[in-house]
DNA sequence: TAGATTGTTAATCGATTAACAATC
DNA sequence: TAGATTGTTAATCGATTAACAATC
């Protein structure tokens, strides 16, 4: 009677709406930002243009309650979120594909604060074996299987070209991996038990590009 | 009588679901790669693990229509979805934050194919300034105001550190952008006559973390 | 034509929002 | 305490799915 929250807990795990997993990690986003001990969630509400009654509604989901008459205190909020996401666990990835992209994400330090290191980039490129992006050098893809191992690698990130993704993805899963974190601009075929996120950089601008065309503002092109 | 989605097209824009044109967007990118004349629904939603009537409804949105008993003629599709997101009509954009990412957006030869052209790079580093990102010399920003009127450009790209992302923001739409396309991996706040398209990469990858942990496959971490 | 597949209407389901009780 | 804000239940809304008519 005291937390009837609880009983989400019991029975397996709970599954997120995927509209409230990716608002979840707007506020996350958000309250990293803020200086403040609390924040309420007409105020969360509105930094993002949605309801109050949704922010409270998606944060009912969490382990976490907040203080009628105070609101949420922050830091312990982002600790929930935090929990939720696991950024607190370390997970080794790996990137297929040493173009710009690849090299790139090799060379992002921000990863660190979502519980994400980057253990090995790969290419079969002769002319980028051996070079180096960030503190890593270019492999090529026969060291796999051993980086795989070695690192318990769960997650694999596809930067290489449309035309040999899915192979490529074929070829990590033969590995082991478990997730695909998928930059390449096609879709992907793979087993049911094998995640995949897509991240089609180029293709999002689409919604922009359509939205302009279909606002007021942006009607006259 | 003929043709009743016609009504759709009469008063206003359509106003397009959000997930609708989030699963548009990839039937676009499915459609780009299949090399057949015609395609089922059945089939498309097989290959997204979606479906059937989900995505003869999203179609039906479209100023298109398949043919009963022989499927989607493919290429007519993508005409149709190309004609929805505006990819034959070029939009050019700039890019503001001559980082890692923000040359590899540069580098990127694809954008071609969507209708958008990269017309300029900016940065304030005095490092940068002058280097090269692709064919583009990376710009100061006082440079901002001459390229905008210059190339029309209702796009800006947020390839700048969280920290100064705000602030960059503030100024291109001083400058007259109208669409922010934002990599910074914070919240944003625009007037709401300025549309925003978040791309966190970084974060992106919690969803794979989250699932991982919660998934049977993924348990044993 | 008969059969297969689209397109559309109606039913269902799930997510959002409103209302209000709980509570600090 | 009174008032403000959360948390939760119920109502509403919108999106998905089912069913089936249209049609090539």
């Amino acid at each position: 009677m005291k937390n009837m929250s609880v009983k989400k807990k019991r029975n397996g795990p709970i599954m997120f709406p995927k509209a409230t997993l990716e608002r979840l990690k707007m506020y996350h986003a958000l309250l990293q930002e803020e200086k403040s001990e609390y924040i309420s969630s007409e105020e969360i509400a509105r930094k993002l243009s949605i309801k109050p009654e949704q922010v409270r509604k998606d944060i009912s989901y969490l382990d976490y309650s907040g203080k009628p008459k105070v609101g949420y205190h922050i830091s312990s909020l982002v600790d929930a979120l935090d929990e939720l996401f696991g950024t607190k666990l370390r997970d080794n990835i790996i990137i297929i594909g040493a173009g710009h992209l690849g090299k790139a994400l090799a060379n992002y330090k921000g990863f660190v604060n979502f519980g994400i290191r980057v253990v090995a980039i790969f290419d079969n490129d002769p002319e980028k074996l051996g070079t180096y992006a960030g503190e890593l050098v270019v492999l090529p893809l026969k060291d796999l299987d051993r980086v795989i191992r070695r690192f318990n690698v769960k997650i694999g990130t596809i930067c290489v070209p449309g035309e040999s993704a899915q192979k490529t993805v074929d070829l990590l899963i033969k590995k082991g991996i478990k997730a695909i974190w998928n930059f390449a601009p096609v879709i992907l075929e793979v087993p049911e038990n094998i995640l995949v996120e897509n991240m089609d950089i180029a293709r999002s601008v689409l919604t922009l590009k359509h939205l302009l065309d279909r606002t007021p503002t942006g009607k006259i092109r």
